[in-house]
DNA sequence: AATGAATGAGAGTTCATTCAT
DNA sequence: AATGAATGAACTCTCATTCAT
């Protein structure tokens, strides 16, 4: 199989068995078995289990990022995305699973907490540049405080990562609010959920 | 030493190792260790690493408990119970960390998931009760959905368990903007971070 | 097993692996089943290979120098000397082949380099001591250069512990010839592979 | 590269890998690597690490034996040969390190050890023939032992060959003494180290 | 109540070797 | 003639757990 192929999918089982089992229940055994290969097969790709990881870590990131990308006209862009990455961690717990173990892996890994902030920071400027193109554009409320509105609003999306303490149920109504908040009109497509 | 004593260190000391190192580094021979006991001794009190593990949930469960009792006049509850959550988790990180450390590892441990949301649930209890009075009492914008603020206020304070993906600063942004969203007044006692 | 037993036990084990199959064959598994323990029981005394390898580093320099306390009448000291090394490395070529191998392995290994050479200074100087001391007593040849005959005499007698380079048995005639040029009176105790 | 040249290649790589490292840490992708080559390249042109092992042997002892041919007077080839090997010995240390460590192999390879008996057996062969004419000539003590005689030169020389346990300063002193006994004239080309 | 000694199971990693191309 | 990909077997080391004392 060719290199980056065989790369690829090491690296999306590996991450498949961190969002189950979490860093914890990591085996590299285990990643080569469902991979169909050799354990020494593993190391020819990646020297060492952090290697590994290291893999896994920029996956997650362009996964994620990937969602970022902003859809719609300037009034909607806002609860569009909200509802995006709702839409996100609903359909797709794991990303939500591997972004949570990484952030907690980031308290003693500087090499992930650097790509972590990274991308968090991205994302915070993508939705604080949101905000303030509605604000000028007249769809929100005058007296919107953007960054701290940004900060709230992604605070609460990535308080969706961690299960069982925000379900997803309630995570609905939350958001509603925070719609609300914004004083955002709904958008086109109407989403329950959302309101 | 009496038992519930030397139980109680060998919890402290297991609670402090999770949420500098995670799960992932959880050893019950550093544990033993650090609280000056053998090994075999730690197994006399926990007879399985689990057991210990379970004296850390609810070691921790309690202490987060004893910090949601309200303060203050009924206008001022909801903004010191914010500020009181953000203060603990500011000053003692270990605590936010190993609640994080608990949400994840809730997916694959019902008893722990049981316990959790447990936990989530008399919080959120707590915090609608708060609105729901404040409301009453004409503290708060008339048409909250206390429900749903209830969710939006929890949600964005268990996200401050996670390291990196929310640093602190931007956060006390985030709680301001919440406070205002509400309506409700500053409490006596001022707090920039805050406001 | 009392503690010190035990560590003995394992280090000897070692000693001998290492005799009969050099570093090269050196198996912590192998050790730890001769010796009737599990591999863990091992790392439980050893925390590491290289540990088990300096506690036979030690036994080895140690097994070495209880043989070299000179006996008898200055007049024989320095041919008893030589044929009690010969005698030994005649009757356990363990220890000649586990120091020459501790002394290749002294050129990657500083730890070891110092041990060998602070064993290897104190035979040289016990053998000059020898010879000094007969030549005071006008046992040997007047016109010796003591420092050199001792030079001579540890190399050739080192020289031994390197297998098939140089085998025992032509090795006792070149020993004869060293006694005869030292000028050194054959001992009481006659011994015909001297001479 | 034409097939003999690669085989050439690759044992001289492989031979200053045990000179620098031992067997113990000879690596055949090492090996290769160093040689330019693939691993699979490698096991092409030496099917197992036996086969280049084998390469190795006959390397070293072709490069040994080329350093044994006389030269000089029959009065001098005695002390020319000794200040020969020592010289070698100094300016090629990796030949030393390479014989010390096919001397222990021997123990345990019966093929090393026959290639190694016929080298060493021809070695003193030689010595023993340069003494007997040196002797015939009159150069030498008429009393010497000539057997007794290469076995112990023999034997100094090669005690030259273990690191640390014989230090070249001191061996000068000991081939010096041996001049001396042997009753050989210095040598025209004047060398202080053996006298 | 407490411990030193011991272990089974399994972790990550290494290495000589093979094979299709 | 040469290689990238793959592997089985083995290696050192770790860890929760047990047990006699």
């Amino acid at each position: 199989m060719p290199r980056q192929e065989r790369r690829q999918a090491l690296v999306e089982v590996a991450f498949r068995q961190i969002a189950e089992r979490g860093f914890e229940g990591l085996r590299t055994r285990d990643v080569a078995n469902e991979a169909g290969v050799n354990i020494a097969t593993l190391h020819y790709y990646f020297p060492t289990k952090e290697a590994l990881i290291r893999g896994v870590v920029e996956h997650a990131m362009q996964r994620f990022r990937s969602t970022l990308e902003p859809h719609g006209s300037s009034a909607d862009q806002v609860v569009n995305h909200m509802r995006a990455v709702r839409r996100l961690l609903g359909k797709e717990p794991e990303l939500g699973a591997v972004m949570a173990e990484l952030s907690l892996r980031a308290a003693r890994d500087p090499a992930i907490a650097a790509l972590l902030e990274e991308t968090n920071l991205a994302w915070h400027r993508m939705v604080s540049g949101l905000l303030r193109r509605a604000l000028r554009d007249g769809h929100l409320r005058e007296d919107l405080d953007v960054e701290a509105g940004a900060a709230l609003i992604v605070a609460t999306l990535s308080s969706m990562t961690l299960p069982v303490l925000n379900r997803t149920d309630r995570m609905d109504d939350a958001l509603g609010e925070l719609r609300r908040w914004l004083g955002a009109p709904l958008p086109a497509e109407p989403n329950q959920s959302l309101d």
